[in-house]
DNA sequence: ATGTATGCAAAACATTTGCACCTGG
DNA sequence: CCAGGTGCAAATGTTTTGCATACAT
């Protein structure tokens, strides 16, 4: 099992995409770079971009999102509470591990998990098209802070 | 692996959760009961209802599925497409393994999976709480149904 | 210039909630 | 009877869309 990093997007990335490079949809690429750690959701971006002082609509940041994402820019995950999250695509497939106290997400891959997955799908006759897994914890930092040093 | 099926739920299993028997409850359980093999939204459920003549509603069903889901009665998953999905819940995890064409869905554990993520979650230092895996896939009956028999 | 992008406001959905009425134990 | 359950309609939160204006190429 390996974690995995990542590597920064930019302007000919979006225009090998077919879009123009704006300075909405560069801000947007440029704070999902910033927080490669952890999956930020449309809202959060908006304010993020209010943050940094950009004028930018909340419909601008669900645009701009669904065209990343139907250019494989970025990937949309679906977590519990009824809104979906963000993270910037690098182009290999990971699976993740997400801390369900403090939403931190690291990602992994998993050969031996990767393997069994395709034979699992052959023994029940199935013809493997994708596949996501979440693995739901606390993480290192959660975990010591709540285990107070005295007791 | 080992596919999975599962056993009724009726009248006790509502009492057993604190729950009065009601009329809405019974069918909602009886309608889920009947469609194990694949995973209901809360409008599929509604329209299942209303096409047996029960006059329950919209709100009802929502309701309903979220007392269940507490009492452990049901499991909701957040599918791609914005909305939830429901099936029974038999006690035992298992994971699921999606038909992209028609919806279909199997179940199924894996040992080796189960380890390797328990593993995966020390390694990363993350105390595991849960876990979800959703593999898609085209089942055999689509995949057949794709194949023209002469070409 | 000119086809795209954007911002705003309104619309569309999925889900939840308030409230008066109904029903199971 | 009476607490809990239900239906309806209105409220909520998220994501999408229409349209006039602004911008990248």
């Amino acid at each position: 099992m390996k974690l995995r990093t990542g590597a920064p997007l930019e302007s000919k990335d979006l225009r090998r995409a077919g879009l123009k490079v704006t300075l909405p949809r560069l801000k947007i690429l440029e704070i999902l770079d910033n927080n490669r750690q952890r999956h930020l959701s449309a809202e959060d971006l908006y304010k993020a971009l209010l943050e940094t002082g950009e004028d930018i609509g909340l419909a601008t940041v669900y645009r701009v999102l669904t065209q990343f994402e139907a250019a494989g820019l970025v990937n949309r995950h679906h977590f519990e509470g009824g809104h979906s999250v963000f993270e910037l695509d690098d182009g290999a497939h990971h699976d993740h591990i997400v801390c369900v106290k403090c939403g931190r997400v690291d990602e992994f891959v998993d050969e031996i998990i990767e393997k069994r997955q395709k034979d699992i799908a052959q023994e029940t006759g199935y013809e493997m098209t994708d596949h996501s897994l979440y693995i739901y914890g606390i993480c290192p930092n959660c975990h010591n802070r709540n285990r107070p040093r005295s007791a």
